[in-house]
DNA sequence: GAGAAAAGAGCACGATCGGTCACTTACTGT
DNA sequence: ACAGTAAGTGACCGATCGTGCTCTTTTCTC
């Protein structure tokens, strides 16, 4: 049994770049199963079908940008210090090995956005859950912390940030993107803790 | 020759929706001819090969989106007003018919963001005009001008919430989407007119 | 080491893909 | 009105799609 879960993971992130290279559909199951040195039918043997294999796909990048994003900064106090620290990490995200052809995670969020189902179920889950979890942190940038709403705009603009720096950074090609994003994130920061007082 | 033009028209409309969909290289050629009730070879006359079709998708969308967004803002003064009237227009574009099933210009962005082309050309050339033009207006919000750097720097926050905009209200379904946009643009555009003096 | 179960190969299927060609129909300029 | 061209059809091509099937090889378990 382990070296079935051997070549499912490697069929998992062949499949993952694809997957941000041309798309979740528009990557085929044979073509992933040759870069990988399998048959076509063996790929079956991990996976009854493909909609079964992009579910796969969505839950491992889901669960490395988590770990890619979150783990390192978990250490670091609540509030400000670990706030920088995720977004720095974002930044990296997109310009790491996992996001080679541009983050998955984008792409996986525009082409889904109104194709229901399942594995578009799993995506709107991650996120949602990441959401979460960065609102709660934005109002433990202050004391007494902010409101809901308020760190949901937050985190509206963070999370814009990221969108704009994948787009001026992958598409324009512009140097910039990551000063851009960082400059306007730390002024967001600053604003937000500040309007708490 | 007329006939010819208004069948080609409404190939590009479907196409474009299609596109926005499904994506450029999900849309096939049959399921378009065949919602505008056109056999697939008929569709040929029109364009000769499928990237054919898809720059000219690309091409009218661009049309559309400019008219859409700078037409009805280019009658005001430049500066603040024209600014936001185009932010409005723009996120009012991301809920306008022609984005029914998703802003097809991001759609683009995101499944071309890696494979060059013509067809990335032409969208590439058609955002960076459309930023050198936005550029423009945020230098415009003081006097004397910004930088082009502040001003760079403005539009990639701009651009961002737009992105974000996008995101949050397709894929989480946020009713608060446009809101969380429009004030942090305005924010923005306050801060940006005040950093002049 | 034998037997069971998992991993994978090979082939074939129906459907659909983008694209071609010969042909008919509809339109338009003069 | 008539000729010429544009618009549109239907049949067909080779390739590729996802998926099922049978069969062999490898790996794990006792």
């Amino acid at each position: 049994m382990r070296k079935g879960d051997a070549t499912r993971a490697r069929i998992l992130d062949e499949a993952a770049k694809q997957v941000a290279v041309r798309g979740l559909e528009s990557a085929s199951l044979g073509d992933v199963a040759e870069a990988v040195g399998l048959s076509k039918s063996g790929l079956f043997k991990h996976f009854d079908s493909k909609e079964a294999m992009q579910l796969a796909v969505v839950e491992q990048v889901q669960r490395r940008f988590t770990e890619f994003t979150w783990t390192a900064a978990e250490a670091l106090p609540p509030g400000r210090a670990r706030l920088e620290a995720i977004f720095e990490r974002w930044l990296d995200w997109a310009e790491s090995e996992w996001a080679e052809h541009g983050c998955p995670i984008v792409a996986l969020s525009v082409e889904l956005d109104d194709q229901p189902g399942p594995v578009r179920d799993q995506l709107q889950k991650g996120l949602m859950q990441w959401r979460r979890t960065l609102v709660r942190e934005f109002q433990a940038l202050a004391d007494p912390p902010l409101s809901e709403d308020e760190a949901a705009n937050a985190y509206f603009q963070m999370k814009s940030f990221v969108l704009g720096h994948s787009e001026a950074r992958r598409l324009l090609g512009d140097p910039n993107a990551r000063a851009s994003a960082l400059s306007a994130f730390r002024s967001l920061v600053d604003r937000t803790a500040r309007q708490a007082a």
